[in-house]
DNA sequence: AAATGGAATTGATTGAAATCAAGATCCGAT
DNA sequence: ATCGGATCTTGATTTCAATCAATTCCATTT
């Protein structure tokens, strides 16, 4: 990879919005350094990147597109356990771990990756203390996800999980307008809360009641508080809702 | 706290068995400087560590005795996320979040716990890179756990985690002897499992007629592959059993 | 505009685990 | 040894999501 190359990498990884995670706050000698040991690929939607159980030998960083993690088991029965946008990774863990990677990774629409080397990044980590904070809160959120996930599939029932997803949702795009998007197939989604299409499909319908309109994947609310039922401790620390006071739920 | 009490648990924490992951590999000056600032206290079984929400100043590590770590929702319906066992930690990923708790934390039995306070371990990440290394680790082993409940929980049957529970445990435990302790009590491992306590009792009834022999908290196995029926590619890289290939169900 | 195929919805049925409700068993304290 | 409380087991019933099966919807292509 040449430098004009890197150059044309740089920018969309310096904005403001889709910064990785990995890459927040480092100086750009650092990044030229891990950008000049790392490949840049393009996939089509449909490939699959990782196989459970692969060896994996890099560290995936999401440019563009979508992707999603998920495992399988035995009777070939498969949860979707993240499901990643522009900036996010995977492969952290794994790489950390020296093992087989516990899940699969599959390219849900065509997406351009970076690719940084296992060996690269675990040394790097050991050079450059913001990197390895970096790697230290990649990880600590993915548990925390992970966390939530198990909560979510365990505590809730599907009318609250996709509740409590849908608020998520619209907390993370912004929440200042009153419709936001469900950015992945409706089956994935469903996978991910742990039910099957028809029952995400049955519950979206039930939803409907609280003011909430679902129209093919644009989801729209009557106001802002629509999805506040929704609401907990781990939800309201990320609200920025300007009239949070007004909130007819918000206890916190 | 003076080097001679120090001196007193540096022992237990050098020894091959319980030796917490955090401290593997670090020179003794290292361990020394971690020891000099952090307390070791007592607690009695039943004890709250932290509440849900918390805000924690510190690290636990656990010398002796058990935790359990677990999520309450809104209704008051609780999931246990893990159950820890000497030489494990926790509260790791939140303190590099800087959040607050996503969960509580109960000391199940009588327990003697190193605290060792956030601000110090942040900084000691940063200055000895073997420490660094031991907590991206730990938080890497949090993650795949937590990945292993999500699909333990939404995957098998009920039937099927009991197995899987069960034959992780004596894996864990060396897994030479024809009998081991199941070192919780079984409503906790059934939250764990994501099921009811009475759907526990019923699913180990029936386990019974693969030749696995339940009193009280004790598992006694009819012959070492007894639980192999329930291996996955998880488990059967942690396998040792001697005679692997004499395994009927071992595919790996 | 019709045709194809994938995704999503809807309905009917089934099955498995939660719940509700009683007992049994174990353990520590007296 | 006896009591009392917690834990665990067992049984009967209900509930709710999975499954099976049939449409409908929508995007793409021809």
């Amino acid at each position: 990879m040449t430098n004009l190359e890197t150059e044309t990498w740089l920018s969309p990884l310096l904005s403001a919005k889709g910064k990785p995670l990995l890459f927040q706050g480092l100086d750009k000698l650092a990044l030229q350094d891990i950008l000049s040991h790392s490949v840049v690929k393009e996939y089509e939607g449909g490939n699959m990147l990782v196989q459970q159980g692969d060896n994996v030998w890099c560290v995936f960083i999401l440019l563009d597109g979508h992707l999603r993690t998920f495992r399988t088991g035995k009777e070939g029965d498969e949860v979707t356990l993240r499901m990643l946008d522009q900036g996010e990774s995977c492969m952290a863990a794994t790489v950390f771990m020296g093992g087989n990677s516990p899940f699969a990774v599959e390219v849900t629409t065509k997406s351009r990756i970076l690719e940084v080397p296992a060996s690269f990044v675990k040394n790097f980590v050991l050079k450059d203390s913001q990197f390895s904070i970096n790697m230290l809160k990649t990880l600590a959120t993915h548990y925390e996800s992970a966390i939530d996930q198990v909560d979510n599939i365990s505590i809730k029932t599907p009318f609250q999980r996709i509740g409590h997803y849908l608020l998520q949702r619209h907390i993370e795009q912004g929440s200042n307008s009153m419709s936001f998007e469900l950015g992945f197939k409706k089956a994935t989604i469903a996978s991910h809360l742990g039910m099957t299409p028809e029952t995400f499909s049955r519950a979206l319908k039930k939803i409907q009641k609280m003011g909430i309109t679902v129209e093919g994947n644009k989801i729209k609310m009557r106001d802002a508080f629509a999805l506040c039922h929704f609401c907990d401790l781990e939800i309201a620390k990320n609200c920025s809702q300007a009239d949070k006071e007004n909130c007819p739920h918000c206890h916190f």
